[in-house]
DNA sequence: AGTCAGTTGCACACTGGTGTGCAATCTAGG
DNA sequence: CCTAGATTGCACACCAGTGTGCAACTGACT
């Protein structure tokens, strides 16, 4: 019998990729990816929200630490976000489901445990736009959701089609982000 | 005792904002939207799949249309770009279930209603590939559906923040296409 | 006045997902 | 070897949404 807490944490980890891939997928879903039965499942949340919540609330926490990381070395935005892309990319798919779950019946749940995410996305771009590495064509809490929101975009297309890879998804949110084509090609080799 | 035209054509309508905001939203839920019994709408759509894929059909007719009127004009691909903006600006929600259908369990079935609409939009993108207005840093299929999704992130933000306007959303997504910034500025003022 | 298509209101069967209860079964650790 | 906590396997009640059947109603058009 596995410990509790491996089995808790293997849930939380299998449900943040099948719930970022299908947001109303069922509890049942979950439980048979994470080879374990359902009523299990309800042994470590109570309710499908509880789940959920929990999933985003560690989403937001590993997000966090790879932003503070990134940003912990001293260097132009525009340098940070494209280390940034570099971190994520390697298992896109887990982070994909901050995007998903704010579409989700959730929503308003869910913004507040994500909302430390959405500032430090906001703070990077804002730094990038005073000292005039990023665009300013909207506001840094947009644009940093944009930014993110399109390396998952391209990640997706990534599994399909081999021609697209990390480089692509710099590039592409660099490229959002309001920086000249050739910064943002220069960033995306290194 | 309305015409059955203009009440399929009602209930179509209404589906297009409700099923654009909630893909899942019930029959329930456009029935009432349109001022309608729900035993109506199955009069009209024997399943909600049929209803879907209608609203898919008609979606993917009206952009169709948008998209050829707009390449009519002889201009460089940038500049027809910013016009497609323009013309699908004030009425963006109603197109928006292009993007939110394809994330729903018809996804499938729907692809094939799409398809003319991603080429269209692929074929706008490859040609300003081709005389160097755009990028090439995305296949023209990706940065089609990309630019296009820009455009409608960025309306959404529009709703509650009345600093983002048309021209940001046509700056953002020209940004997203390769455009460089300064020509991308001139196209949004136009 | 009569007809006919569209609409309504209600009842119904069915499905799939949620959440709970409980007894039986494991298995790691003392 | 024994126990305590975790997991399993069913059972169940419950709900929301889908799709259908049918009789009654409405109003336009003849």
């Amino acid at each position: 019998m596995p410990s509790p807490r491996t089995t808790r944490t293997r849930i939380l980890d299998v449900a943040l990729d099948v719930l970022g891939q299908d947001p109303d997928a069922s509890m049942a879903d979950v439980a048979t990816a994470a080879g374990v039965v359902r009523r299990t499942v309800y042994g470590h949340f109570p309710s499908r929200t509880d789940l959920v919540l929990a999933l985003a609330e560690q989403a937001a926490t590993e997000l966090q630490g790879i932003l503070a990381e990134v940003a912990a070395v001293d260097r132009a935005a525009d340098a940070t976000w494209a280390d940034f892309v570099a971190h994520i990319w390697p298992v896109a798919r887990r982070y994909r489901v901050l995007l998903a779950l704010r579409r989700s019946e959730h929503g308003a749940g869910i913004h507040a445990l994500l909302a430390p995410v959405d500032q430090a996305l906001a703070d990077l771009v804002r730094r990038g736009q005073d000292d005039g590495t990023l665009g300013r064509h909207l506001p840094a809490l947009v644009l940093g959701q944009l930014a993110y929101a399109t390396v998952f975009t391209v990640a997706e297309t990534a599994l399909t089609d081999d021609t697209v890879t990390v480089a692509s998804a710099t590039t592409t949110s660099l490229l959002v982000l309001g920086v000249p084509t050739a910064r943002a090609e220069e960033l995306a080799r290194a």
